[in-house]
RNA sequence: GGCGGCGUACCCAAGUGGUCUAAGGGAACGGUUUGCAAAACCGUCAUCCGCGGGUUCGAAUCCCGCCGCCGCCUCCA
């Protein structure tokens, strides 16, 4: 069975062809760079990730695009309102180019730390101020858009497909929106191309139509235009963007290359904290770099905690993927604790069987473990080929972890230990992302070697029956952060 | 006001017409194991899917009504 995804456009789930075989061009909004990313970036973050590897694990070449939004991304409405970025330098002194660049390395480190595979191409919207102005000079050319005291703006009523993905007519929308006086528009529903630098805008290039800056659609046309052809397979994004943001995309796009823009059109869902919206106003934001690093507990404006400490990422990765990108998720501490006693328990079943795979000795391959093993692969690809269902995927990786458990306990030899190893780390590990901190244990550093010592003196306290030192030992241990666990085959430990 | 989504056990969460007396995880409880623990393993844990109707041979899954929660419509992943 092949993929099969919802197609926010159409509203259904569709059997995924991308329109050249085996390869995929995936274009996925970036973030604005103007503050540090939150959980629900992290969420969108992974969901999409994860969507990557599978296509990838798959056969599929991928080229993903993620863009990131250093320029004409507007707080207010399409033609009036400050760029956040410009706002943020302001308040900083910075010239905003040095707070896009800050922040979008901190949104790499925070990319990186989850696991999340880099994208292919990382564009900038300041990077491509020609290709957006070709586009605006395109769109004015067929008729698309007009020009204003220096401002471009698109005339939706010349796109009649404007509305379809976020199912909202234009006229059913007049009807709620608030009166725009004084504006240069034709229609309320019109939206910037390109707007024109007002007196003490620092972030303005020349244009043929006087110095300005691109609004903030235009990016997202223009560079997946410019580095994946004029139809994209895949393009993603948070359901907060559906509308305005993808639906202009749609129009300026369609409008300009007379092609379809986007095959499939995939919208994560949002997340909350505690049961509400994470919101600047409630206080109650997490950012990725607190949720896995903070040394203390997490608190909002009135003082309720959010998170009772850090959590290992790839725990946060593991939550994250135990709820379907379209479900909104409830982040909160007692959630976090639960994923992560489930997932160390993944990892450990699976370290076991890499430890396993190393020492055990060598036997004749088995038929059951070979087909248990395509067994396994065969419901986890059969998950993530139903709409990227993860966390159907991770029920499948649960029942894994109780077979490798058990073939390790039955004395599996190591040809069969290191094909699960193998599976275990393309299911897991690249497919999912699921990649835990080190343990611990591989017995290469002076750590390693003063662990085993203490273990095997312990050993020696057990078997003279000194217990009281045995238990010291282990109780010391664990305060510090080192568990040992007593198997039929020894004593092994993990580092927290 | 307009548009959309959700409500599954103590908690998180899949499942969207029959294989569902509902996956998986966490917690809890009982047992095996252990010097004692931890870990691991086995077992128990929703005859029922917000409430009330309806359609159907058959519904958690479709339709109608109600209640509750949430999101979008202005920037947000």
């Amino acid at each position: 069975m092949g993929l099969r995804i919802y197609n926010s456009l159409s509203r259904q789930i569709e059997e995924f062809t991308p329109l050249r075989p085996r390869k995929v061009g995936f274009y996925k909004c970036g973030m604005t760079v103007y503050g540090p990313a939150h959980l629900g970036h992290a969420k969108s973050g992974v969901h999409f990730d994860a969507m990557v590897r599978w296509l990838r694990v798959s056969g599929y070449d991928v080229t993903y695009v993620q863009n990131i939004t250093d320029v004409g991304h507007l707080t207010q409405d399409s033609d009036d309102g400050e760029d956040p970025v410009t706002r943020e330098a302001r308040k900083r002194g910075l010239h905003p180019m040095a707070v896009a660049e800050a922040f979008s390395r901190a949104w790499l480190d925070d990319m990186d730390a989850l696991h999340m595979l880099r994208p292919d191409i990382m564009p900038r919207a300041t990077g491509h101020v020609p290709e957006q102005i070709e586009m605006c000079r395109e769109l004015l050319e067929k008729g698309h858009a007009y020009e204003v005291n220096g401002s471009v703006y698109f005339d939706v009523a010349s796109f009649p497909g404007y509305g379809r993905l976020s199912g909202r007519s234009v006229a059913e929308q007049e009807a709620g929106t608030r009166v725009e006086l004084r504006s240069e528009k034709r229609h309320p529903a019109d939206f910037a191309l390109w707007k024109r630098a007002e007196g003490g805008h620092i972030m303005r290039w020349q244009s043929p139509w006087g110095w300005g800056f691109p609004g903030w659609h235009l990016e997202c046309s223009a560079m997946a235009r410019q580095y994946l052809g004029d139809t994209v397979d895949i393009h993603g994004g948070g359901l907060d963007n559906q509308f305005p943001h993808h639906e202009c995309e749609i129009a300026q796009s369609e409008c300009c290359t007379g092609k379809p823009f986007v095959r499939y059109w995939l919208h994560n869902n949002m997340c909350t904290i505690n049961g509400q919206k994470m919101a600047k106003s409630l206080g109650n934001g997490v950012l990725i770099r607190d949720a896995i690093s903070t040394p203390q507990p997490l608190l909002d404006r009135s003082g309720q905690v959010l998170l009772e400490r850090a959590y290992e990422p790839t725990v946060v990765r593991h939550f994250i993927l135990t709820s379907h990108y379209r479900a909104s998720q409830d982040f909160s501490n007692d959630a976090l604790i639960a994923a992560e006693s489930g997932s160390y328990k993944l990892r450990d079943a699976f370290a076991e069987v890499a430890r396993a795979a190393r020492s055990a000795a060598s036997r004749p391959a088995s038929d059951a473990v070979r087909t248990a093993l395509s067994e396994i692969e065969k419901r986890f690809a059969d998950a993530m080929n139903e709409d990227f269902n993860t966390a159907a995927a991770i029920a499948v990786l649960f029942d894994f972890a109780r077979q490798c458990r058990s073939w390790v306990a039955d004395g599996a030899g190591r040809e069969d230990l290191a094909t699960v190893d193998t599976l275990a780390r393309k299911l897991a590990g690249d497919a999912l992302g699921l990649i835990w901190r080190d343990t611990g244990g591989s017995g290469s550093s002076k750590q390693d070697d003063l662990i085993k010592m203490l273990i095997e003196m312990r050993q020696e306290a057990r078997k003279s029956k000194n217990f009281a030192l045995s238990d010291q030992i282990r109780d010391r241990l664990l305060a510090i952060g080192i568990e040992l666990r007593d198997g039929p085959q020894g004593t092994t430990w993990s580092a927290s």
